[in-house]
DNA sequence: CGTTGCGTAGGTACCTACGCAACGGTGCAGTACT
């Protein structure tokens, strides 16, 4: 028997034996056997589709024990319950929030294989005790939960994630496995190189989720918009999520429409710890009509019957647009994702996509490494910068990524030979290329609010998927129900018929199609409205372009 | 980048207008303190 098959009939009935399930679906199958081949592998699924059971299944089956990188130790929490529950797998965690004797319980069943999986924050991989025990397990599987965190919150929020290469690597480099429910092409392309994977597998299952309809309303009035917020999170079915920008909208909103009579509580990270886990809890239990969040209310939440998401304010990129609407229908019930728009409120978010490490700081850091005789300790560095723990790894991850310098056994070192001032120059530009990256991403997003075609295929193009015919179910396909799409792609000036092959365009440039721009370099087309494309450049990032400009001076090129 | 809140200048005895500074999101871990 063929070796595949027969992998493939351990993986099902593993999966049978543990789970009770009858059959795996086809983009499991093929990422789990992955696995089993010790390839590394990049899987993008829809929560609920499980995701979770991709690692679960063959960590059963694998010889050493499977270590999950998971950026919450709430989220960490119900995996192992859930382990527990579906399937009977011992799996313990190691992080703060339990004592040392609790810890030194969780190594011990990892050793001894009592316990099968072992959860870890990543910050939990910076540190060198932790790396050398993880060593000793020698564990056959190194899974990043949620790996879209990689790219999202390792450029500064959460450095630790860009140091998730060198911790796999000093602990006998095991196969890796990212798995995220949403990422577009540059998210997981940043993920493959960030965390070094090889030759990666990739599975990617399909983005649409035709049952929520999407919905944008443009606001120029600030007081308009907020109290067409109140009334139609009042008046649509219940439970909804709200999204806003800040903690203080959380708790205004939440308190206008308590008035109102309707059960209704924030959420946001600066409310204690033990009333975040009342409103999670409420919320799931079916108590609460309304939470009004900020992006703090996210990963976790899986409850099925949310029947809308309405944003109050834009969100910073069209990955999270995507995952907070994603919290909506996943019944399969007809729900919405409103999207209240205001031009202004992409300046917070801008805000937000600020804030990359300044040229002094790094120079000053790459300087102190360099005159050091010997190798040195972030702590020592922190001392002697002022810098805090989190601003310093970013800094480090910035100079590691230029050449200028390299860690080993927790300690930084120069990189012999390197040129300190190129390299320094080069950390600068890392760091530019990145914060133009993310700025792109907000322009994306107001793409997606002021577009004239169908919301979907533009959503979905940014994911790389092409929707042929309009969807039928967003605002845009609503006001032009007759033939609307067939207009995409047409030119100003150039009558055409119009044709029952949504797919033909009269320009050469459909998405898909891969180009060169003189300044920008090469690029891809993601999605095409009325008279302008919308190319990810692997420099700049995002652009939308004109369609009669770039065909009059010939400003593209296709590649192939 | 836009909103908000504070202080001051203006012209009129309290209130308005303007300018400028501050603020804005996501979590881990480890330490200090009840």
């Amino acid at each position: 028997m063929p070796i595949s098959l027969f992998v493939a009939r351990r993986l099902r009935r593993a999966a049978r034996v543990a789970f009770g399930w009858d059959e795996l679906r086809p983009g499991q199958l093929t990422a789990m056997k992955a696995v089993m081949r010790r390839r590394d592998a990049m899987v993008v699924m829809p929560t609920g589709s499980g995701k979770s059971a991709v690692y679960q299944v063959p960590g059963m089956l694998l010889p050493g024990p499977t270590l999950v990188v998971s950026p919450l130790i709430a989220l960490q929490r119900d995996q192992i319950a859930g382990l527990l529950r579906n399937s009977g797998q011992t799996a313990v965690a190691v992080n703060s929030s339990m004592s040392r004797a609790q810890n030194e319980q969780a190594w011990e069943s990892a050793s001894d294989g009592t316990a099968r999986f072992l959860f870890l924050a990543p910050e939990q991989l910076a540190k060198q005790d932790v790396l050398e025990r993880l060593a000793a397990l020698r564990p056959s599987l190194f899974v990043v939960d949620e790996a879209q965190c990689v790219s999202s919150w390792g450029h500064d929020f959460r450095p630790d994630y860009l140091r998730l290469r060198q911790a796999a690597e000093s602990i006998g480099r095991p196969p890796i496995l990212a798995l995220t429910a949403s990422a577009a092409a540059p998210v997981r392309a940043d993920i493959v190189e960030q965390l070094g994977m090889r030759k990666a597998h990739e599975v990617v299952a399909g983005f649409d989720r035709p049952n929520i309809r999407l919905e944008v309303t443009h606001f120029l009035d600030n007081a308009a918009k907020r109290r067409a917020v109140v009334e139609r999170a009042a008046a649509e079915p219940k439970p909804g999520i709200v999204y806003v920008s800040t903690r203080k909208d959380a708790e205004a909103y939440a308190a206008e429409l308590g008035e109102l009579g309707l059960s209704a509580a924030a959420y946001h990270a600066g409310s204690r710890s033990a009333d975040r886990s009342a409103v999670h809890d409420r919320f799931l239990g079916g108590e609460l009509d309304v939470v009004v969040a900020t992006s703090a209310f996210g990963m976790g939440i899986d409850k099925p019957d949310v029947r809308f998401v309405l944003h109050a304010s834009v969100p910073g990129s069209l990955d999270a647009y995507y995952q907070e609407i994603g919290r909506a229908g996943r019944d399969g019930e007809p729900s919405r994702a409103i999207l209240h728009y205001r031009v202004e409120d992409l300046g917070l978010q801008k805000f937000f996509s600020t804030g990359r490490p300044d040229a002094d700081t790094i120079a000053n850091v790459s300087r102190l490494v360099r005159d050091r005789a010997t190798p040195v300790t972030p702590t020592e560095l922190q001392e002697e910068t002022g810098l805090s723990a989190g601003r310093l790894t970013a800094v480090l991850n910035l100079l590691e990524s230029a050449g200028a310098l390299t860690t080993e056994h927790g300690k930084v070192a120069p990189v012999p030979g390197a040129d300190a001032e190129e390299t320094a120059t080069r950390a600068v530009e890392l760091g530019t290329a990145h914060e133009s990256m993310e700025r792109s991403r907000v322009d994306m997003m107001r793409g997606l609010a002021e577009t004239t075609g169908c919301r979907r295929r533009f959503l979905l193009g940014y994911f790389g998927e092409r929707l042929n015919s309009p969807c039928g179910n967003c605002d845009r396909c609503e006001q032009r129900p007759t033939g609307a799409e067939a207009a995409v792609g047409a030119v100003p000036g150039l009558s055409r018929p119009r044709t029952t092959s949504p797919t033909r365009h009269d320009h050469p440039f459909p998405p898909g199609t891969a180009v060169h721009h003189p300044q920008w370099g090469d690029g891809e087309v993601l999605t095409e409205e009325e008279n302008r494309i919308t190319v990810l450049f692997a420099s700049v990032g995002y652009r939308t372009l004109s369609l009669p400009v770039i065909l009059e001076k010939n400003l593209l090129t296709a590649a192939s």
